[in-house]
RNA sequence: GGGCCUGUGGCGAAACUGGUAGACGCGUUGGACUUAGAAUCCAAUGGGUGACCAUGCAGGUUCAAGUCCUGUCAGGCCCACCA
């Protein structure tokens, strides 16, 4: 029966099969079994296709999706789309083309390569966030934020990109450009929408704690959080009744305070300038407001800034400090003022030296060539000299309490998430304003469709392109005109909350049915790339809270374990690029390779998490490992080793392999699960006779990561119903532990010599072993024995002087 | 400037709580089978070539270090005038 193995005939007919059968459909009302909830971050889909990348993390997936099916979970494995966005809209105004059209026609591709690739997915859950019925909901919970006053329009400076059209979010702004086409970035006050985030700020670091997540992205998280715990301090403006105040991490430095620093757009700026500094400050802030982004954060940039001719009071001493102002204070952070201890902080030392301000010591130490900010005693500071900072701050801290001029205060890096987009392709906001009202449209009332539009390019002057929806844009209400929010939202929004929306995606009454939102949440596994540490996995956490507070979804966090795979690089170990002419289309190794090749590959290439080079030999070796298991299954030459008897050679191999791949999977190290069922199937090739439920139950496993041949073998072995729902193998730990063991025998713990010796020999076994070895006792002859030292079944260690 | 991560053969990488460094795969070499090649199967493969040297480099702790500690160099990612 030999046979040979054809993968394009083998991977359509079980394409096929799945779909015919709906194999694996997900009954989320059945909850008899335990429940898996393992999700994929759902792609982008762009005009470009599927890149090798997306395969990776959807076969990690998917293998754990179908290793828990055999275990006898519920497995809930969906996939959708991420449609709205700016590349889509990019591409479609400069092919003059329809974002819409454009987009529909990338799902169906990237559907049509995905299910080429044998995932698991259950099909019927598909959602797509452009689709009304699935951003009804997106624009209910904006409805709920904007009820809970988490919601607002402000009028702020914000980050406008004039290339794009619109305004962006922090996290969108990279060095002052934009992330998406790397654009330069403006700040300018507009009317804009916010979230307010920052309200949740220690809820979103606490639920840090909670979760199954990968170190650096819980530390980016908590570093994009930003908590400082520090002192606020007021001083009082010489002459005049007005006070400002000062956030400060380093509250004991208050006697060496030579100065302060107020932000340019500092509201008191304008109101305290001294006559004779009036020009030259609004000149200043002038010159400031028409930087970029990167140009005010340039740090080489020598330090600006402008006396105001006035004079602060310092609380502590009742000295008179000069008041400047500087773009290096940012009006955004802390109070948008600062307190100047030139000898202890670098930045106030840069200002210092510039503009020839005093400086005062207060920490013992060097400070002739630069700020000393290391930990010292105090000096110049009154009640605080001789005590470290941490004892000083606290000291100082309370002294200012005492005489009602400061107080302990925590502030944060996070700011309020800009959530409105000058662009046509997002959701529409759902809020109806005249000149000095805002109104929430009616549950009832959504979803607020997108209009279709003939003209949708972005006007470049921060207008949205809908406001040319004519008929669309005036509603009347109770004879009152309203006219219609303009702005989308961003690319983000649909995102934030899609996992809920697969647990019950046709619901119309609600996001999804609460009882199945009880027992399927929150996500169990959770796959996907890195780069949304702090965008999509901070914004999604940040609704879920919400969503949580006003009690729609049952646990405080949305997904337990999340895992990032690495980058897949190209064959030069550099990034895959069409400019660098190294990109692998997965079509093309699917149609020569087969979708099974390309998933073992991508699985053996090392860790999931790591960054590695694509090779096409590497490639090879995965076929030639995926074509020497079907010849074990279908050469005479294998097949009439088979036996319903079993001589027991094979136990312990077997045994260690089920344990070995069980554990490896379950831990996310598909490399090392490979190469054991790679010694598995070594070991059947040297076999004489080859024991049949073995074989059957080694093809479960590896059907986990080529399901196509998976499959096809087990119906060449007889049976009629797919793997998908077989039971997992099990492994007899008695089989595992072997009668003898090699054991290390080592002189001064360099080894010398091997040797067998019986499992768990006692150490009085082992030293007796160790010490009458021939090539022990010529290194250790006419020496004194120290000490021995054995661990079990591992290693002798005969110390000798 | 701050935070995090990574440095192991010709290459991708293994190595559980410190205990035989280099599993598995790629590549290479040799052999078998072939008229021949391809494919396949079998074997060898860190460097020296006898007890030595090897996990970026320099120290340290330990009976024992790829693994722990200190310093240092190189690469990557994230944040960055955050007071």
């Amino acid at each position: 029966m030999s046979r040979t193995y054809e993968h394009l005939s083998i991977e359509k007919k079980w394409r096929e099969y799945w779909a015919k059968h709906n194999t694996f459909y997900c009954d989320t009302h059945d909850f008899k079994k335990p429940k898996y909830y393992i999700l994929d971050m759902f792609p982008y889909p762009s005009g470009e296709g599927l890149h090798v990348g997306h395969p990776e993390g959807y076969t990690a997936s998917d293998i754990i999706a179908r290793m828990k099916r055999m275990q006898g979970y519920n497995v809930l494995h969906p996939m959708g789309w991420d449609a709205f966005g700016l590349p889509a809209e990019q591409f479609a105004l400069k092919n003059n083309v329809h974002p819409e059209a454009f987009t529909r026609k990338n799902i169906a591709h990237f559907k049509e390569q995905i299910e080429s690739l044998g995932f698991s997915y259950d099909w019927s859950k598909e959602i797509s966030t452009i689709d009304p019925s699935y951003y009804k909901w997106t624009q209910w919970i904006f409805l709920k934020l904007y009820e809970h006053g988490l919601a607002e329009v402000k009028n702020i400076p914000v980050n406008f990109c004039p290339k794009l059209g619109t305004v962006l979010a922090n996290e969108e702004v990279i060095d002052g450009k934009s992330e998406r086409g790397g654009y330069p970035v403006i700040r300018m006050p507009m009317r804009q929408w916010i979230l307010k985030i920052t309200k949740y700020a220690d809820k979103l670091l606490d639920g840090l704690k909670e979760l199954d997540w990968p170190k650096s992205t819980i530390d980016m998280q908590t570093n994009w959080i930003g908590k400082s715990i520090g002192t606020t301090v007021t001083f009082k403006i010489k002459g005049s009744n007005k006070t400002f105040d000062v956030f400060t991490t380093r509250a004991d430095t208050l006697f060496g305070c030579t100065y302060c620093t107020l932000a340019p757009e500092h509201p008191l700026v304008k109101e305290i300038v001294s006559q004779e500094q009036k020009a030259e400050v609004l000149a200043y802030i002038e010159k400031v407001s028409h930087k970029s982004d990167l140009e005010r954060t340039d740090l080489n940039k020598d330090k600006s800034g402008v006396f105001l001719g006035v004079y602060a009071i310092n609380p502590i001493n009742q000295k008179e400090v000069p008041i400047y102002i500087a773009d290096y204070v940012l009006a955004s952070y802390g109070t948008g003022a600062v307190m100047a201890v030139p000898a202890h902080d670098a930045r106030d030392y840069a200002f210092a030296k510039l503009h020839h301000l005093p400086m005062i010591q207060v920490l013992e130490g060097d400070v002739t060539k630069a700020a000393m900010e290391e930990d010292a005693k105090h000096i110049n500071s009154d009640f605080i000299n001789g005590l470290m900072i941490d004892e000083a701050k606290r000291k100082i801290t309370k002294q200012l309490m005492k005489i009602k001029a400061g107080s302990f205060t925590v502030h944060y890096k996070l700011r309020d998430w800009l959530f409105s987009r000058q662009r046509y392709w997002g959701e529409p906001i759902p809020m109806l304003m005249d000149e000095n009202d805002l109104k929430p449209l009616n549950e009832k009332d959504l979803p607020l469709v997108l209009p279709k539009l003939e003209k949708y390019a972005p006007s470049g002057t921060g207008e949205s392109p809908l406001v040319h929806a004519g008929d669309w844009l005036n509603v009347k209400v109770n004879n009152k005109t309203y006219k219609r929010e303009t702005n989308t939202m961003p690319q983000w929004a649909g995102s934030c909350w899609y996992y809920l929306r697969y647990i019950d995606p046709k619901n119309d009454h609600a996001i999804a049915d609460p009882d199945l939102l009880k027992h399927w949440l929150p996500v169990d596994l959770y796959i996907g790339g890195s780069e949304h540490a702090v965008l999509h996995l901070l914004y999604a956490r940040f609704w879920h809270k919400f969503l949580h507070d006003i009690n729609v979804v049952p646990t405080s966090e949305p997904f337990k374990k999340l895992f990032h795979q690495g980058m897949i690089l190209g064959e030069n170990g550099e990034k895959m690029s069409k400019s660098r002419g190294n990109v692998i289309n997965p079509d093309d190794i699917v149609k020569q390779y087969g979708a099974d090749s390309l998933r073992l590959y991508e699985m053996f290439m090392g860790p999931l998490e790591a960054s590695l080079p694509w090779s096409m030999t590497g490639l090879d070796g995965a076929r030639r490992f995926i074509e020497r298991v079907w010849r074990v299954y279908t050469s005479d030459e294998l097949t009439k080793h088979y036996s319903k008897d079993n001589d027991h050679k094979l136990d312990y191999i077997y045994n260690f392999t089920v344990k070995k791949v069980t554990d490896d999977f379950t831990n996310l190290q598909f490399n090392t699960a490979i190469s054991q069922m790679m010694i598995f199937i070594n070991e059947v090739y040297k076999a004489d006779q080859i024991y049949e439920p073995y074989m059957l139950n080694f093809l479960k496993m590896f059907s986990c990561v080529c399901p196509f041949i998976g499959e096809e073998i087990n119906e060449l072995l007889g049976s009629h119903n797919s793997l998908a729902y077989a039971s997992w193998p099990t492994y007899d730990e008695s089989k595992i532990v072997l009668d003898e063991i090699e054991i290390a025998l080592s002189v001064n713990g360099k080894m010398k010599t091997t040797v067998k010796i019986k499992t768990n020999a006692s150490d009085e076994e082992m030293k007796n072993i160790a010490l009458n070895n021939e090539v022990i006792k010529k290194h250790i002859d006419g020496k004194t024995i120290r000490k021995v030292i054995t661990v079990k079944n591992k290693i002798v260690n005969v110390v000798v002087s």
